[in-house]
DNA sequence: TTGTTGGTTCAATAAATTATGAACTAAAAA
DNA sequence: TTTTTAGTTCATAATTTATTGAACCAACAA
């Protein structure tokens, strides 16, 4: 599990994005290594070492990640280790996750128009046109993944 | 300005879900603010009373929100107070800078993919699609929103 | 049964973020 | 000139979040 500098740096990278897209911290330096670790699956103390964290904030990140989907573990005969690593097949449901998040940002808009005056019509309506635009789009984001897995069958073929 | 319980609570459920999006909380609540209030510009103190925020963080927030473009303000001849509103033209640029934040994290992706071993073929296919979907996905974004703009044109013609 | 492995839990602390209130400023009004 | 308005700035306080290390536990091994 030796990291080069590299790797390091992009860890540190990836660990920021992800940071930056709500993840903790620790979280994400472990979604990170899991991306560039020449192994893709790691053990508890793989992990500890290689982000130098401690037993508590690591056995913390990973619980918090296995139980928000990120990651999942196998475990081999005769080897109480659990072995970590990205649950790769999830990007398809975090996508869908992202969508009823913005499906319930509109439900808020949807109760500020309820509870608007009807003194201030354009203001209004611009409200509806951001409501009418978001359920466009999250309508609309099904069939896109839809298109876009039928294009890599095609590619496949 | 009095703000019924109702608004109130809008607010709160608006500021949180903002917050959950990453903005700080009191800018995350003049948002709510601005969306529920009955007059969509308000003034600073008008601010400060609704929310209960001290004066300097009523500064720092609108001055925070004003560099993130999530808020203008106008004036009124005769008038020093500034009439803060949201800019509600700008959520078309926040959905655009959304896309780039993707963009974004597929170029990281990129970069894992060059600096990963070839001895793990089947993972590096696997993220290799996922960076091809996101690639997919805010490659089309663009024309889904003009989709939706000539959609809405055509409702109102 | 004693020790080791593979962790978890908890109390305390460190670090980062947010909010406050007091002092300040610049422009306009009295 | 003094006061008021409309804020800003800054040091500090409060709150929240993250991390640590020590103690603990269950399972297996010696």
């Amino acid at each position: 599990m030796e990291l080069t500098e590299k790797h390091k740096t992009l860890i540190e990278k990836i660990g920021v994005a992800l940071e930056q897209k709500g993840q903790r911290p620790a979280a994400a330096r472990i979604i990170g290594l899991l991306y560039v670790a020449d192994t893709p699956e790691l053990t508890f103390d793989e992990v500890c070492e290689a982000l130098l964290l401690s037993k508590s904030a690591t056995s913390n990140a990973l619980s918090f990640l296995l139980q928000n989907d990120m990651l999942e573990y196998i475990t081999h005969c005769g080897d109480r280790k659990r072995y970590f690593r990205l649950k790769m097949a999830n990007w398809q449901d975090e996508f869908v996750k992202q969508m009823q998040n913005i499906t319930g940002f509109n439900e808020l808009l949807q109760q500020v128009l309820e509870t608007r005056t009807s003194s201030t019509p354009e203001y209004n309506t611009k409200i509806k046109e951001l409501s009418s635009f978001l359920d466009y789009v999250s309508g609309r984001l099904p069939q896109l993944m839809q298109d876009w897995k039928n294009k890599e069958k095609n590619l496949a073929a």
